[in-house]
DNA sequence: TTGAAAATGTTGACTAAGCAACAAAAGAGG
DNA sequence: CCTCTTTTGTTGCTTAGTCAACATTTTCAA
């Protein structure tokens, strides 16, 4: 299980958190990160700016947050947080990936470089646990340090990739072709 | 002015009021008035229970509250709140007590007696403020009060009887035949 | 009728959120 | 370049919300 520490948190700090990112999300929609100040996202909120600053250092730490709330959110709603590795699973884990990275160009248009690397750090660290959550179910007990970080750098690779194509190829059919190649390094946990 | 005194009130109280009330709205619909109990509004509406007792006694202050509210809000979408005496005001006045009391009918399915007194007496409070501070608009300087509880239970009593007709005419139909019969009462205002 | 389970209010100690005021750092023009 | 304004973090004090525990009722099935 994706370690994901929401659970038992007092329920005014999960209460607060929610306003923050839904107000959030919403602004990023709505005029880009670069243009949001902190003072929008209390605003819009309706919480104390020292509130905010009691939560998160600065705007660039809610991005992170939101990032891989969001992240974490995808993965959950294909129940990949509790599996083990199969090829289906991997399917759909890149399915999961490329398609988050997709709607996140489209939605926020940033094309700010700050933005793109933190983005990157944060579903690589993500896909780094999952992954490696996955192959320690295995019975082979091997290293999984290896075969996991290769994964998540190609997977987060075909993802980036394909999101910044001018033409996007249907989906499926690109996933279909690129799974194999990743499949193959992880082929003795199956 | 009709003094809604949730302006200048901590940001906290308002959220957790809201919190409550909009968990409350639902369950109402969902299971009628007399089977909630106060654990499933505060389950609802993420808050905890002796929270609930910090700002209402009881159930039944809660559903004083919420009507309150609700038929607030029916006034000020309609902006009743900060005008004076017209016919057409009385007009519109009349017809958002109709729809309100209907709509609370159909939608709540409560029979029950002691439901129906307490919204009784919180909506003819409201509508007793209201006439008065329309007719002390008034160039003449009158007392208001004998022509504010003819006319508030006169409404009342037009919106109820409505509310609970088996067969209900046309709205508006209703709404101008009955006008006249209260308005003359109200004339000298003009 | 009775007895276990559930709902009601209440309390006091703890933690989070609000607020106002501040110094400091960007930013935006002139 | 300089100043006026906006944004950023920070702090100490106040108020609201959480929690667990308790003593009552209420409810309702056995």
């Amino acid at each position: 299980m994706l370690p994901n520490p929401n659970e038992k948190l007092d329920p005014r700090v999960k209460r607060t958190r929610n306003l923050i990112l839904s107000a959030f999300e919403i602004l990023l929609a709505e005029k880009g990160f670069e243009s949001i100040s902190v003072q929008d996202v209390t605003d819009k909120a309706q919480v104390n700016r020292a509130t905010f600053y009691a939560h998160f250092p600065d705007k660039y730490a809610l991005l992170d947050y939101a990032i891989g709330q969001l992240f974490r959110q995808e993965i959950e709603k294909r129940t990949l947080n509790a599996c083990h590795y199969t090829p289906d699973n991997l399917r759909n884990l890149i399915l999961a990936v490329v398609e988050f990275l997709s709607n996140m160009h489209s939605e926020c248009a940033q094309p700010h470089q700050q933005f793109e690397s933190l983005v990157e750090g944060t579903i690589k660290n993500i896909l780094f646990q999952l992954l490696s959550h996955w192959l320690s179910q295995s019975k082979v007990k091997i290293s999984t340090d290896i075969p996991a970080t290769v994964a998540t750098w190609a997977i987060y690779g075909l993802a980036s990739h394909y999101s910044h194509l001018k033409k996007r190829p249907a989906l499926e059919k690109f996933v279909d072709e690129a799974l194999p190649l990743v499949a193959v390094n992880l082929e003795q946990f199956a």
